[in-house]
DNA sequence: AAACTTGACAACCGCATCGAT
DNA sequence: GATCGATGCGGTTGTCAAGTT
């Protein structure tokens, strides 16, 4: 019954690892590679499970892990990353480099869990009123008394913070919605930049999608779903070893300025327009976003710095228009949202 | 100084997903 | 399309050091 498990116990090792095991699992990785976990232990005679090699390696004995204290950027950065995202600590780890999705965890789990809800709550009592209403009440819940080992996850719920909810699924499927990423105005020439516009899904056929309970939308299921190609995380807006802090920062900054979630969670259903033009600027557009594994784009350019977004956007679009409702600040007439950055307004 | 509590972090576990067949 | 092994992710637990009583 149900699936075995990932390698026999009998006569395996556990709990902390030797300076002796560390080095076999190095040099065994490094002159083999990584991957094929499950036959290493073997292989480089360690009497340890493939899983906790693999996560002694990610976590521990990899050569670019950033050790020492979390600075104070990158605390601001995981707070940030943590409002939009949850705690998705790959995907969050992904925009520090040399942070282990373990570390942020552990550092949000004893630090950041505890001391976030206060300064959002400040953040909130002072930003303007425009969130959700469905966040207000919960955000006047006395603060309970959370497991030490998770106290991350109900203040975020009582704050209404606003997460992309999303499947825990894995981070090369997850999808995406970007915002306010260079695309190009029609023109008689062809292509011009200009704020980025919104894509999501359409009430009639993704209704299924949203949460009720939870008044929230899952983006992943709505991709799949919709058979859209899903973004690559690590390539496309985590890869650690080509970002920096301050892109990463810039990044969050665009998210938060247009409040996705609330836009994700309120009243999108109601957004009319499907607008088959911004489709076909979307397409015109294509070759302009290149990226280096990129086998769908046929044209390549030298310009990398937009490799965030779009080069599945080909299929992206083409394949799933009429199942999208594509916000398009300069195309679309008559749009409303309630995040706070009014592109969307009237 | 001993007992107890707390914090930090490494490691484990179960499950979801991917990709090959 | 179904199956299965490999891998990755996030939640949880275990351990130890530091701080407090």
């Amino acid at each position: 019954m149900g699936r075995s498990p990932c390698c026999s116990n009998e006569g395996l090792n556990r709990g902390a690892w030797t300076v002796h095991e560390d080095k076999i699992l190095s040099e065994y990785i490094k002159n083999h590679g990584e991957g094929r976990w499950r036959n290493l232990p073997q292989k480089a005679g360690l009497k340890r499970c493939g899983k906790s090699c693999r996560l002694r390696w990610l976590n521990y004995l990899r050569p670019d892990i950033k050790r020492g204290n979390i600075s104070p950027d990158e605390e601001e950065l995981i707070i940030r990353l943590h409002k939009l995202l949850g705690n998705r600590w790959s995907l969050i780890a992904g925009r520090l480099p040399g942070r282990t999705d373990n570390e942020i965890k552990n550092y949000w789990n004893t630090n950041l869990g505890k001391k976030v809800p206060l300064v959002q709550h400040l953040h909130q009592t002072t930003s303007s009123n425009t969130t959700a209403t469905t966040s207000s009440n919960q955000s006047k819940k006395p603060k309970t008394n959370h497991s030490s080992s998770s106290p991350g996850k109900a203040p975020l719920a009582e704050m209404g913070a606003h997460v992309v909810r999303t499947k825990a699924i894995k981070c090369s499927t997850t999808a995406g919605v970007f915002l306010n990423y260079p695309k190009p105005n029609r023109t008689d020439e062809g292509v011009a930049d200009h704020a980025g516009g919104v894509v999501v899904p359409s009430k009639d056929h993704d209704e299924d999608k949203y949460d009720v309970a939870s008044n929230c939308y899952d983006i992943n299921s709505v991709v799949q779903g919709s058979g859209l190609s899903a973004f690559d995380d690590h390539e496309y807006y985590v890869n650690a070893q080509d970002t920096n802090l301050s892109q990463n920062k810039y990044f969050v900054d665009q998210m938060e300025e247009l409040c996705l979630s609330d836009l994700l969670n309120s009243d999108y259903f109601d957004f009319p327009v499907h607008d088959h033009n911004f489709v076909d600027t979307y397409n015109y557009n294509v070759s302009t976003y290149n990226h280096p594994k990129d086998e769908i784009v046929g044209d390549h350019h030298d310009n990398h710095d937009h490799d965030l977004l779009f080069s599945q956007g080909y299929d992206w679009i083409s394949t799933s228009c009429s199942s999208m409702t594509v916000i398009d600040p300069n195309v679309g007439p008559d749009f409303h949202s309630n995040a706070e950055g009014d592109w969307l307004a009237d």
